[in-house]
Formats: C-alpha cells, sequence, structure tokens
DNA sequence: GACATATAGTTGTTTATGCAACTAAACAAA
DNA sequence: TTTGTTTAGTTGCATAAACAACTATATGTC
C-alpha cells in the first residue's frame, strides 16, 4: 500500500469517526424522543445483556470493547436506574453477574425497533453492496489495531 | 431499502464505531510514544488550525462537528498549553480568534507523519478500492444525519 | 434611537473515557 | 502452607461530550 493514498483532509475525517457520533447522537435524540431515559452507552451495554443475561463484568468489557472502569461506572448507573443488579458469583466469588432487572428487560423491545429506525435512516441511500464493504473495511482496521 | 437488512448484531458494531475509537487510542497511543502530550481531541482541533490559522471558534465548531462549549474547553486546554492563543477580534468583538504559537506551529509536521503512520497501520490489507467505498458509506451517513 | 432577535462565547451539571494504582479472590508451584 | 502470579473489580484523576442556561455584542426593523 502506498504512502500517500490520504491526502490530508480524508485522513482526518477517517480517523476521527464523525459519522459514528452522527449515528450515537441520533440514536440517543430518538431514545429520548420516545422518553426512554439511557444513554447510548448504556444502551450498549443492555444490548449484549438482552442477548446473554448475567454475563460478568470482564464479559461485558469484551463484548463491549471498554476497559473494566468504564464498565465499573456503567454498571453504576444502570444500577442506579434499577435496570440491572449486580449478583455475587457463587462459584467465583470475585466475579459479579450482571442480570436485568424486569424493567430492563421491558426496555429490550422498544429500544431495538428505535435502533433499527434509526439505522435505516442512517444508510438511506445505501446499497447492500456498500454496507457490507464498509462492514469489511471497518472490521479490518479494528483488527489490525486490536 | 429492506428493513431488514442487518441482523442485530451488525447493528451494534456499525453503530457503536469501534473501528474509529480504536484509530484514535492507537493515535493517542502513538503521540505519546513520540513524547508528544496532546489528546487526539486536541490534535483534531490544531489540524484545522494548522490549515487555516485565527479562526474563530464557531469556525472550529463547524470544521471539528463539535458544539460550542466543547470547542471552549479544548481551547481552554491548548491554551494552558500554550499552544494557541485568543485573541479577540477588531472588527467583532464578540470573536475570539484562535492563533497557534510558535510551538503549537512547530507541532505539525511531527503530529501529520504520526497521524500518517497510524493511518497505514490501520488500513493494512485493506485495498484503495475499498477505502474509496468505506469512505463513500461513512459521508452518506453523516449527511443523512447532520 | 429603541426594541427584538440572532450570533459568539462561557459556565454548570451529568455522563463517559483512559490511565494508573489499588484490593480481594483464585490459582500454581515449591 | 506459604509465596508469587494472575484475574476481577474498584477508585482517583484528568480530559472530553451533551445539554441547558447564561452574558455580551451585533444586527434588523419600526
Amino acid at each position: 500500500m502506498s504512502n500517500n493514498q490520504f491526502k490530508k483532509g480524508e485522513l482526518y475525517s477517517f480517523i476521527t469517526g464523525k459519522a459514528s457520533t452522527a449515528i450515537g447522537r441520533r440514536l440517543q435524540k430518538n431514545f429520548k424522543q420516545a422518553n426512554i431515559e439511557i444513554t447510548i452507552e448504556q444502551w450498549s451495554v443492555l444490548y449484549h445483556l438482552w442477548k446473554v443475561d448475567g454475563m460478568s463484568q470482564q464479559q461485558l468489557c469484551d463484548a463491549t470493547f471498554r476497559d473494566k472502569p468504564s464498565i465499573t461506572r456503567l454498571v453504576d448507573n444502570l444500577e442506579k436506574l434499577k435496570l440491572v443488579k449486580r449478583n455475587a458469583s457463587k462459584e467465583d466469588r470475585r466475579k459479579n453477574l450482571i442480570v436485568l432487572s424486569p424493567v430492563g428487560k421491558e426496555l429490550e423491545e422498544r429500544c431495538m425497533e428505535i435502533a433499527n429506525i434509526t439505522l435505516n435512516e442512517a444508510l438511506q441511500g445505501v446499497t447492500n453492496g456498500q454496507i457490507e464493504i464498509a462492514k469489511e473495511v471497518l472490521q479490518m482496521v479494528y483488527d489490525n489495531l486490536k
């Protein structure tokens, strides 16, 4: 690959990721309009718990690509909102298993509907083929750097 | 476009933008290794000042896709680091013109070299054609939501 | 000129990230 | 069993983002 493939202006937009910031802001706004008072960061944790309830904090770190302090504090805030609860693991007393409350479980359907709507807004006019390639590139970038 | 084009797992990674986060972290790390003690957010402001010195804070907001309080505080921190200075505009006394200090100017060459190296690390194995399509998709997402 | 409105920037609050230093439990080896 | 190491999670600190409320200057209209 050539060293000169990027003009400076292109470099900037690729690094700063303004598209994902824009999606995040729109999703947040759409949650708010639906009277769902959670942040997109909290959503990204709940998202994984809706798939597999009772994950440990370390598993949430791996799933969400966050470090341990970030997850500690996101779980703190989700607990304050009564959406999850920390249960000490009986097999390994170092572990907290994070379980959804009934209210936390109920949020899934509405949140996922809004997330799908948001994504369709974001991807208007983009073809499936283009999306596939964009996803591949982003995955390769991630793999190159992790 | 179909409403069902995204399986949930794909939706998540597209929204959360882990690739741009990974590039940002790597750039930060590469700055640190080169003993350049600025954050990537500070870099993204300097980047525009290197192109056009003396921009107003509002112009920096538009260029970096940040709101006004964010720019106020980034400029505060850049001033603390003696990399820029706020100069009151003589034509319009509401405006601060942000000008680079000599030290701020000197940083450009080393920073841009590191940014280019980081981007080449990130894009190993990705073809120019794929990059073009990824950039188009990200631009369309941004335009759809702004 | 006086008043309403728009623009530029600041401050306060809450939430989140990155890093380093820390505690506690589990495990492994002697 | 004692010692050392790894793993899980927490806490402190600095930086940053989003949002709302605010001040001050500029501008448009009557």
